[in-house]
DNA sequence: CAAAACCCTGTAGCCACTTCAAGGTCAAGC
DNA sequence: GCTTGACCTTGAAGTGGCTACAGGGTTTTG
């Protein structure tokens, strides 16, 4: 057989590192594989299309939760299609609004940027000032679901 | 004197929580306040300035490392215009590119869910076949700087 | 003078990993 | 056979920016 891989060849095949892999089990992502005689994990081929699963899940920002109901739906024969709609629905609702929220941090960073043109080092930059102040930003309204801020990696 | 807060008076006035005030002391962004005979922590209006600047700067989605950079230009007399647009230029970029990021994934998760548009209870969703594959979703390219997922809060 | 509201310190939890330490296993080269 | 080095193992700790306790002390209010 073709499929008696260790974590390094899952990790390289799902272009996933070899903590995460493990990570998933941890978590319950993944289910404990065998073993080999000197205690390696042994993977096969339904380890890399589950992995695949998660990963394109993970590319597409799905949280670890939304990606445990996905896998739970794929788990079960004839997984529920509405479930799916409305997960991947809301998923993609979340995504715009984190787009339309960044859009207006934009612009309020650029409204603030051209609160000082000068290139003069030795002058109080007008930005400092703008932002000691309470008019400088608008809050940016009601909590989001769960999108993240505008950092990462 | 009008300036004798205690840290929930900091905390109305700032609209912060006390606890972020106490995690912000931790990390070195606000100064170690004068104490009453209490232990309690005593702010002034130099604090409430210094908190709301802070807190500007986190709405504009910095990070604590870009405000404590932020705060010490401040600190220093005639703080440097020059660093401070370098500063805020990179974060723009940051946030742009974060923008451009979630666009797309926002493109690729409406290109999925139109993999199905049946509403059959019994049928295995094409969307599952698709996240199983190898070429459902394209990697977002190299590592970005410091800008943050599609998820929050 | 008691209850309620506030404050204190310290610790743990969140998410999705990443990194480290301290070792065990295995294939290749000499 | 023996060593080197690549790979594997577990477990713990760190990341960011908080948030939420637990278990106390202090101050204000009725």
């Amino acid at each position: 057989m073709s499929s008696a891989l260790k974590i390094g060849d899952l990790a390289r095949r799902t272009a996933c590192p070899v903590e995460s892999i493990r990570f998933y089990e941890r978590e319950g992502l993944l289910p404990e594989p065998a073993r080999t005689a000197g205690n390696y994990r042994s993977y096969g081929r339904e380890h890399v299309e589950r992995l695949s699963f998660i990963r394109n899940c993970r590319l597409l920002d799905m949280t670890l939760d939304e990606i445990r109901q996905l896998l739970h739906i794929r788990d079960n024969p004839r997984g529920d299609c509405v479930a799916t709609h409305a997960l991947l629905d809301e998923h993609i609702t979340h995504v715009a609004a984190r787009i339309t929220e960044l859009q207006r941090l934009e612009r309020d960073l650029k409204g603030l940027r051209r609160a000082c043109r000068t290139a003069d080092v030795d002058a109080k930059c007008a930005i400092l000032a703008e932002l000691d102040g309470q008019t400088a930003v608008k809050s940016p309204g009601k909590s989001m679901p769960h999108v993240r801020g505008a950092h990462r990696r």
